[in-house]
DNA sequence: CTGGCAGCCAAACGTATGTTTGAAACGTAT
DNA sequence: ATACGTTTCAAACATACGTTTGGCTGCCAG
């Protein structure tokens, strides 16, 4: 990593800070002096501090789709049971395996996701489900087959609170731990918490639905 | 509020634009002239922008969290039984309903949380926890008391996974239903996707807690 | 009438940001 | 050795930001 070209020093620096800082907080200057490289090189080479951002992104989620498609696939071929435990379990592996020598960096991961979505205004988040929307129907797909009584509606909101505890804990975590540690004095690793989030999303996927009451209590 | 003072344009424009578009993405300027009032008010009421920004969310949380403390006292005395439903339930029905009159006021609330807990530098997280760190700890026990089987360090770390799904959904709603409007020809207002959550919720917080197992499987 | 004072305003200040520029340095093929 | 396309660099540019300033209002007490 000491020595690598201009542009994956960009990469790896941004991503860093990125994650810690958040995209508008963190200045070119920052990304290139902490890399560096010439404050010039990130407009040489990718244009524009979006665009960086956006490569970053890429770098990341590219291979993580990939990866998940093959998963996908390995699954429907060797007739691993749609369950729910089964298809959160390959997501979970995947995201937090992806890099296996650099455990930091699945939290990287998750805090860019958490950025990304807190963005308001979403260029990234219009990039994001036209680049990976596919995979994620197609996970969502899977699920369905797990549980096969929850509504496909009903479904895709419960994938988007199921993101939403994932990518906003893992988030958090830093703060997190320093609470959890006072108050419990234990610290938890990114690999604790995801042990216990799957029995969470996996009791909130399958839970019952509720028979709809059609009548407005306004 | 057409007329109101200064002061409250000004508190009043602002929690809109900080939901809308962050803390660092929104400028003085853009607050004061949407509000028409005068540049230098926010500095002159109010000493600085990060002090505007912890006077936007004193006054959403203060009254909230008199109001759930009011709550819990009342569910104490008349002796309404502690079951997830029930806790959950107030805590929505009171997020919801602080204001009445504005039901985009409830989103405003949760989009400005998810603002608050993604800013990476903590600032806010701390002055959150420590206003508010006293309701929250007694709704975690009366969570205890609804879900005995749960060790507190789990539920914790459940309550946080709850808070990401509905900070996370609520704050990425109007996205999100452009999706879902895609996909499912359906929109969801704010009332309706808790009503989905609060069984997705309940389901994941009494999850059975898996048996832990103890050796590391690396 | 007059002082004082809180509120308000236009203007300016200093700083930080993303981006652009033009020249220097480098590597490579001719 | 020379010429050429690519990369790097220091410097400058334009702009946007948060904050400060000094004077102008209006109002109420003395």
């Amino acid at each position: 990593m000491a020595q690598a070209g201009t542009v994956d020093r960009i990469l790896d620096t941004a991503e860093v800070l990125f994650a810690q800082k958040g995209f508008a907080e963190t200045s070119l200057r920052a990304i290139t002096s902490k890399a560096g490289v010439n404050l010039a090189a990130v407009n040489y080479h990718f244009g524009s501090k979006e665009a960086l951002i956006q490569a970053v992104f890429e770098r990341f989620l590219t291979p993580f789709s990939l990866a998940l498609d093959a998963k996908l696939d390995e699954m429907e071929a060797s007739g691993i049971p749609d369950t729910p435990e089964n298809v959160l379990g390959i997501v979970f592996r995947l995201a937090l395996g992806t890099h296996p020598d650099d455990p930091q960096r699945a939290a990287i991961f998750f805090r860019l996701s958490g950025q990304a979505y807190s963005q308001p205004q979403g260029h990234l988040r219009e990039y994001l489900h036209i680049h990976y929307g596919a995979v994620f129907a197609r996970l969502q797909l899977h699920l369905h087959q797990a549980v096969p009584g929850v509504p496909p509606m009903e479904l895709f909101w419960r994938v988007q609170f199921s993101l939403g505890a994932v990518i906003f804990t893992l988030s958090g975590m830093q703060s997190l731990q320093s609470i959890s540690k006072a108050d419990f004095n234990m610290d938890a690793s990114t690999a604790d918490i995801t042990k216990r989030l799957l029995p969470f999303l996996v009791g909130g996927i399958q839970a019952e639905v509720p028979d709809q009451p059609l009548h407005k209590d306004k």
